[in-house]
DNA sequence: AGCTGTGAATGTTTTCACAGCT
DNA sequence: AGCTGTGAAAACATTCACAGCT
């Protein structure tokens, strides 16, 4: 359905205008420029024209963007309006972190399952969501109408964590663990520390000397 | 130095290609072609290929790549040949869970120091890092070399966190903030969980449904 | 006068297709 | 015979420049 021409990088960035106009809406500033909005976001006004036309006219020439009437058009494109469900499968030290953070901010995106398959967390709860097990995922998920799944797993857990997800209905994907999930038809998107740090050690100083030679 | 006709996006491949090859090598397994490590990365034969002839010819045509020297190359494309230091600050939940990981995997990139504003956290330490005050920042940035920050501060504090690291010699950031950090010379790549949620939920059946009308 | 919306131009990244070693 | 390395083509994304409303 989705699958149209509109550019993947596009979509990322949505989630970044609507926390800019949100924030404005909520401090009552009733218009902004996307002069301004590219000034807060760090990218081009054009840019961001283009990746709200993409979507329709939602601004008015020669004034800007209604704040709060962007940042509801901004939440019915990615489907925020209807209040999307998520699952986490793992609550590890990243995995308990995530959930705190995600339960605690989102309205929009519920965390509305966990699971594990230690014993010991078995029966405790997140924030007021309890810790389920893993055997209990599938129906879980397929009975709470979850289309979200975070991954916060061991990497060798990371490919049976995934299709149980798909199983259970999950239509994306939030993997944290650093393996590649083969799983048809379901979106992923992959974090991964380790990967995201040793990239970012080229830019740094460190990277500097050349081969020289193999060794 | 650095700012050459090499896609960003290459560089970014480049930490999955290391681990690949050097889980390889470290199995025993000697070559491997670029077949197979597309099979593993889930990219094309050609980009792998593309990617890694930006920095050489690493291959043997007819045979494939050696594992052992490739993890080498890489490893030294990316300066972790030399061991990068990195400092995080905020030891939160979110920041606690990335230092212990980050701690325990990686030789390569070392977490060594760790900073918090909270009086209750200082003294205390995240598997025998010591948590210091944000006020020995740029001090202990400066005399251990630290080239890689970490921030994992609230949105409010994470500019001037950001300013600080500069100050303490740091050349590249990974920012867990959801704010945008202006910080000139510094490299900053941002990881935003509500982003990445938020515009997964675009992927699912919960976007489906357009707009019918304004409202 | 001002700021959006957008075709056209430019720049970047990926894919193709094949020559070149081993 | 097989797999790398790489120009050339295609696809994709961003920036430019300006027409079109308010």
């Amino acid at each position: 359905m989705r699958r149209t021409n509109i550019p993947d990088a596009a979509i990322r960035r949505l989630p970044v205008y609507l926390r800019v106009v949100s924030e404005l809406a909520e401090a009552d500033v009733p218009i902004i420029s996307s002069a301004e909005m590219a000034e807060r976001t760090g990218l081009s006004p054009e840019q961001i024209r283009k990746d709200l036309a993409y979507f329709g006219a939602f601004g008015t020439r020669g004034v800007g963007y209604d704040t709060a009437l962007l940042a509801r058009r901004i939440a019915r494109i990615l489907g925020l309006h209807r209040g999307v469900k998520a699952a986490l499968v793992g609550a590890g030290h990243l995995g308990h972190a995530l959930a705190r953070y995600s339960i605690s901010q989102h309205k929009d995106i519920q965390i509305t399952a966990i699971f594990d398959t230690d014993p010991e967390k078995i029966g405790t709860d997140v924030m007021g969501v309890p810790i389920q097990p893993v055997s209990e995922l599938v129906e879980t998920c397929r009975a709470k109408g979850v289309k979200i799944g975070i991954v916060a797993v061991p990497a060798s857990a990371a490919q049976t964590t995934a299709e149980l997800l798909k199983e259970g209905g999950v239509e994306a994907i939030l993997n944290f663990a650093p393996a590649k999930l083969k799983v048809e038809d379901v979106f992923v998107q992959n974090i991964d520390l380790t990967i995201e740090l040793q990239s970012l050690a080229y830019y740094t100083s460190a990277s500097e000397g050349d081969p020289g030679d193999g060794q």
